[in-house]
DNA sequence: CGGGCCCCCTGGTGGC
DNA sequence: TGCCACCAGGGGGCCC
């Protein structure tokens, strides 16, 4: 699953190979795919087009374009954003691809379909699309950042976690990483928690995030980078896909349950 | 306000 | 071997 690390691995890996490119055609096999408009507009609109940069907004991505105007997707469950030569044989799930002449191509594969794919006008529409909590790798992402995104509200701490308008790009692996090294339990009450623990989630978050970026993301099934590489950080996971397993900090068993619809795996001893 | 559920959707899995 | 219920979950919507 797509979350903010790995969002921000399309967004390095696929910077270089559209940064200056022209797009000579673009195809919608799945326009359900789209947001805000049909294939022949997009089309309309890209084709010709430069783009100029990536952006990244919690989950989201903004390939920005000469003229201010943004193509913007989500990748959602198993949504994937490749740059990559033209393929000769179909590849299966294709929804939408974008030729570019210096030869490579923007590939979004989807398998389930969840995957949005939004026209911005400007930064600011981009923006409002993207319209998301605070970045918790962001300087200004202090833990009173964080404290404010939690307080005041009954809320499972891993709800409000998961809660993008709370805290952008966070999903149910980061939340459930953030929330063993932390060592608070999932369904603690988000504005029960004290200072310290406030402060160890905030570190629990930053650590979580920022390492998976260094191991490339999280492999579980679906993502790739912008160049089709798989990530690492799977290899380096605490508890998400752990449940039955020794905890790696005391001799407790990891164990699963529902929280917020979305499977947790939590340390019984270690989380309280 | 917050929890619970459904929907979107496909493929893998496990039971029978 | 086949069939089928069930599960995975990001995000939005709805109900209670």
């Amino acid at each position: 699953m797509p979350e903010l690390p790995e969002v921000e691995m399309v967004k390095r890996t696929i910077t270089p190979h559209i940064t200056g490119a022209t797009v000579v055609e673009a195809q919608v096999l799945w326009p359900g795919s789209l947001v805000n408009m049909t294939p022949a507009l997009l089309r309309d609109r890209l084709v010709g087009a430069r783009f100029i940069t990536a952006h990244r907004r919690g989950k989201y991505l903004g390939l920005a374009l000469a003229g201010d105007a943004y193509l913007v997707v989500h990748l959602r469950m198993t949504g994937r954003l490749t740059a990559r030569p033209l393929k000769s044989t179909q590849e299966r799930h294709l929804r939408m691809l974008i030729t570019m002449d210096n030869g490579i191509a923007l590939h979004f594969v989807d398998q389930r379909k969840f995957g949005r794919i939004y026209w911005a006008a400007d930064r600011d529409e981009f923006l409002r699309i993207a319209q998301v909590g605070p970045e918790p790798l962001a300087d200004e992402f202090t833990p009173q950042a964080l404290a404010a995104a939690l307080g005041g509200t009954k809320m499972k701490v891993k709800s409000c976690l998961l809660d993008q308008r709370r805290i952008a790009g966070i999903g149910n692996i980061y939340a459930d990483e953030s929330l063993f090294r932390a060592g608070i339990h999932p369904e603690r009450s988000a504005g029960s928690l004290n200072e310290g623990e406030i402060f160890r989630l905030w570190q629990a978050i930053r650590t979580s995030l920022a390492n998976a970026i260094e191991h490339g993301g999280t492999t579980v099934r679906d993502y790739v980078d912008g160049d089709g590489s798989s990530g690492d950080n799977q290899r380096f996971l605490l508890v998400y896909g752990r449940a039955g397993s020794s905890c790696t900090n005391c001799t407790g068993i990891l164990q699963r349950i529902k929280v917020a619809g979305r499977g947790t795996v939590f340390c019984p001893r270690c989380q309280k």
